[in-house]
DNA sequence: GAAGGTCTTACCACTGTGTGGAAGGATGGC
DNA sequence: GCCATCCTTCCACACAGTGGTAAGACCTTC
């Protein structure tokens, strides 16, 4: 969240603008103008006057307990998953794959160092309300190993880098060189497969969607319970996914 | 969209950023440089300037047909829909509602003079996908109805005269006294009834969430079609929205 | 393939916007 | 009562943001 050298792109109220609604976003409840201005870096008063315009543009709220994200910011949401090449392409084929596969069909975009939940489509439709959309995953778990596999050398460097520490559901860590065996597996099979990583009971598989300028920002998914999702099914899955990630894929205009 | 006297909130760039980003965000497709400063009212330069910080932020994408929302929206709509008191209150009464009803229960809150969709639950789940959330509707038909008969009486009137020409799906103009009579029997009854009014062959009720502190900026809503929706069954539905606003604002901290 | 259009990038001198220290209120805990 | 903490307001300075102008892409059109 802090970022010692910011390359001053000439725009620094903007930029702290930026900077702030992101504090808040990734803050899970109420933050007071006081530690918003700290996480933020920046003195109070200009923390403050920045927080007023958004406020007035409806993209935080406040009240007694300070401040959190407003409505406002559904809007940007909304225009970008209805104009979104990527998604309208997607859309469809989720439905193909949720109606064929009785799983739920996810899809995935990376951003930074994780994944994020574009659409979501649940195929045997239960009434359990739930709208991930815009949620922030591992990049280390589940499809987030379909995205790992297709990044560029020097960049997989990185990622493994920084991801020292971090582990499976079940509290086992992960091993760099298990991790790359792994990701080798991925590439050449085409899809990759992950068993209660991320949550316990839970199984997926899913493949890259290789973006038309080459390399693969994004991924689609199939989600089940274990049973949902035996080991013998996995290869049938995969070649489905395979063929749904490429029907996407040439669906971008 | 244009703003002829912006009372200078004393952060010009980043208001104009903002308006900036609200403009690309109405538009239904890529707009070039050029369309974004005029919408927006700016220099080129200035409007050069600043969709290349929101670029580089992720809240603009570009190709060659110009410029469009990027994904980083969907983490500031994501953060707003987990935290916020009013939909975190509403979750569960939207699937009772739509469990008890076997219809879609929506919960509506109203921005400016439109409403926005929040959140949705689909009662007999369709496998067809549709994420309306963020999406802006009228304030005059439909649950805008049970928003509008809420209103002060100063801001219904200002309401009232920028609705000249609007119309209902058939194309038949809103009468401003017809209007007027509905809305006050809504106000006696507790909730609205609309057939067909947004879209035809459909029909839906609807009730306003009282706020905490007076007034009422969101609404519940049950919809299906005309048939699922038969006049001699819409009071009993209407006593059950009642009942679901009130378990809402109870609800909420 | 040259000419004429439109859209985009780059430059840079001026100035008014954004800055943040310091001081004054408000609120709450003990 | 007092002190501690958080929020707001004020204001003089300086530099961030501005936008005119001009050069550079990239199209059509003849």
């Amino acid at each position: 969240m802090s970022d010692p050298a910011k390359p001053a792109t000439s725009m620094r109220s903007l930029e702290r603008a930026i900077d702030i609604l992101e504090v808040i976003d990734s803050s899970h409840h109420a933050l007071r103008l006081t530690d918003v201005a700290r996480q933020a870096g920046l003195p109070i008063p200009t923390a403050q006057r920045i927080l007023g315009v958004l406020e007035a543009r409806g993209r935080v709220e406040r009240d007694a307990n300070g401040y959190r994200p407003g409505v406002g910011l559904v809007f940007g949401a909304h225009a970008y998953l209805t104009t979104s090449p990527l998604l309208n392409a997607a859309r469809p084929v989720l439905q193909d794959l949720a109606a064929a596969t009785g799983l739920t069909a996810s899809l995935f975009k990376r951003i930074d160092w994780s994944r994020v939940v574009l659409a979501r489509v649940s195929g045997a439709a239960p009434l359990r309300y739930e709208l991930p959309i815009g949620e922030r995953l591992p990049l280390h778990l589940g499809a987030g190993k379909a995205l790992t596999a297709q990044m560029p050398e020097d960049e997989l460097v990185e990622f493994l880098d920084q991801l020292t520490g971090h582990t499976y559901a079940d509290g086992s860590a992960v091993s760099r060189d298990d991790f790359m065996a792994e990701l080798a597996g991925i590439r050449s099979l085409g899809y990759s497969h992950a068993r209660g990583e991320r949550e316990p009971g839970m199984a997926s598989v899913a493949a890259p969607v290789p973006a038309p300028g080459g390399g693969a920002t994004a991924a689609v998914q199939v989600t089940g319970t274990s049973a949902d999702v035996p080991p013998d099914r996995v290869p049938e899955l995969g070649a489905e996914l395979r063929r749904a990630a490429l029907a996407i894929s040439r669906r971008i205009p």
